[in-house]
DNA sequence: CTTTCATTTCAATGATTCTTGAAATATATA
DNA sequence: TATATATTTCAAGAATCATTGAAATGAAAG
């Protein structure tokens, strides 16, 4: 993970229609959604969702793959673990103790 | 961690002067570091450091305070640990074991 | 109180990005 | 081959955001 694509990879998660994508393709899993119904569940038109989904899929944070007619996306587990983990690197210059500061708190 | 923090947090670190800036925050850790000092350290004029600053702190993912002469700027971790977990939230519907698909994994 | 240092604010410019609706592409069915 | 479905591409307009340099603010020292 280097710095240009953590950018394109936060750039992503910084625009509502694409956190929204993310997020239930993240609920999804490897299964994955169709791109129709990611546009339906996200309230956007398909040619705005096909826009969004282009450049996510151009990040690395999911990827697309043909089911007949259709488009199935999914999210790179791998790669989204890699862009959570570079914000954080070399946190307190090594010396942090894991739960002293560093370590992601559960959301709820 | 609602939405509308998840996509302002993730504003931030989404260009390339403010990345910076964060990441010499987190090596910094709770010491922190003088607003020149993260200016020259980031390569950034002071009124763009301050700029970016500014948004940074708004969002909540850094705090300042004063000292002296000097305004000293943290990383607050709590809340970069909340958004980076927001994307991972209920993950594979739930069903997702750990290290399985949605565990985040190391950089290098 | 005046000077000096550190940081922030401001307005104008330039660049990037999102949205919309129609047209085009690709795949499957009759 | 013709038709229907699913998705993508394209161009134009609207909106948002970053940068610059000068001026203003706040705090400390002589």
């Amino acid at each position: 993970m280097d710095e240009a694509r953590a950018l394109a990879g936060f750039a992503v998660l910084s625009e509502p229609t694409r956190l929204r994508i993310l997020k239930a393709l993240v609920v999804a899993g490897p299964d994955g959604m169709r791109a129709g119904d990611i546009g339906i569940a996200v309230g956007a038109s398909p040619s705005r969702a096909s826009f969004h989904l282009s450049s996510m899929t151009d990040s690395g944070l999911i990827r697309a793959r043909r089911q007949a007619r259709h488009v199935i996306y999914d999210v790179d587990f791998a790669h989204i673990g890699a862009l959570l983990s570079y914000v954080l690197h070399d946190c307190c210059r090594g010396n942090a103790v894991v739960g002293s500061c560093c370590a992601p708190k559960a959301t709820d």
